[in-house]
DNA sequence: GTATTATCCGAGCAATTGCTCGTATTTGGA
DNA sequence: TCCAAATACGAGCAATTGCTCGGATAATAC
């Protein structure tokens, strides 16, 4: 039940090209075996065999099994931030419709290629003491959301974003729980759950102001 | 890596009064160390102690602590749909508004109380081999909203109660990660999306039929 | 009472896991 | 070519964990 709090952050850069391809085996070993057996399955000793790499070497560059985590975790959001940005990029005067559509599907990019994945990561953050770098960055994907709501005239659109992002989320989860989605027409039901809430909050101030 | 699928069921039923308490004992420890430390502090040892019994005591009923976790997670499902169709007995002629208010708050008793504890169990459950009678169980509140849905003329509506039940659940698990969540506003809100995703569904229909 | 059954106990074994450290190999520059 | 720095290796220790088993204790039946 001992609480020291594993070290986190990487061990040491890597400076030639080798080493960091025994970085991207590591990162890509531990993706495998999350996807195959979950965080159950997942340790150190395993990833080094997948990898085709020794335990050695894994502690080179991880100090732990956290940090592996913590850095695909890193990656990932990263990645979908920039998704997220790269979906709003000089969309300043297009329509609505077409700007949620682009925000949605690159945050399904994220976890419809591999669900189970994408499920044992967002556990292993929640539970991981970095958990407060990972916040930081979740808000500001929603706080991306949060100044699209508020150029939209849309009434508390901190709050809004929230709702919006959980939403769509959880929807993602669903769908993705029963396998064999269709992402395409799951990008087009979330549009529409988003639009729907959107309409509502813009209807509830408006009636609100009369 | 061995793979032999941990057995699962509970080992015997208990007949005596101290009996149950025992294993009432064991499952509220484990609910305490799940919430306080989540999966990566849940193990046998440590459950026996926070319950106040023996190791020995724990596997003369369950067989591993994968059937621990099993057992929580029916008892929990089985509370939610209860949950769901009190929440629907005696409404066929109710206002929607009414209905859902009361589905959504039935749901959110499950996930509000501990959100950290509701996480964990929804996680064990994606990676345990039961999964396959959790889904059923899913399936079956997803059903309930189906039937209901199906009343008030959405259309797909297995496929509408599907978005609904993900959509309110995402809300849920975003507004719980930012802790402090205000529960009557969330369930205000959670209303007006599924109202606001109906409308769309049933708009997009009527559209179609033109 | 005694016999039988149910329950409980906890030392401790076998396996797993996180991780270190001394050594071997490779690389890139001088 | 030679050397220092970078990288890789993997045996194996210490700790943790899942779980068993033989025997003690409590409840119930007779």
């Amino acid at each position: 039940m001992g609480s020291v709090e594993p070290t986190i952050e990487p061990r040491k850069k890597p400076r030639q090209a080798r080493s960091t391809a025994t970085v991207d085996a590591i990162l890509e070993a531990s993706a495998r075996i999350l996807t195959a057996e979950g965080l159950a399955g997942f340790n150190t000793n395993a990833v080094a065999l997948r990898a085709g790499i020794s335990v050695g070497s894994l502690y080179q560059y991880f100090p732990s099994k956290e940090a592996i985590l913590t850095e695909m975790l890193r990656r990932k959001r990263k990645k979908l931030l920039a998704g997220m940005i790269a979906a709003l990029e000089g969309m300043e005067r297009q329509d609505e419709e077409v700007i949620i559509k682009r925000l949605v599907k690159a945050a399904m990019g994220n976890q419809a290629r591999a669900p189970k994945l994408a499920q044992a990561l967002d556990y292993a953050n929640s539970a991981l003491p970095l958990h407060e770098e990972m916040m930081r960055t979740n808000r500001a994907v929603v706080e991306a959301v949060a100044r699209f709501l508020a150029l939209r005239a849309v009434p508390d659109s901190k709050q809004a974003a929230q709702d919006v992002v959980g939403l769509a989320r959880g929807m993602m989860l669903q769908a993705f729980r029963e396998d064999a989605a269709d992402e395409e027409a799951l990008a087009r039901r979330i549009c529409l759950a988003i639009r729907g809430y959107l309409t509502e909050l813009r209807g509830e101030t408006a009636a609100e102001r009369t």
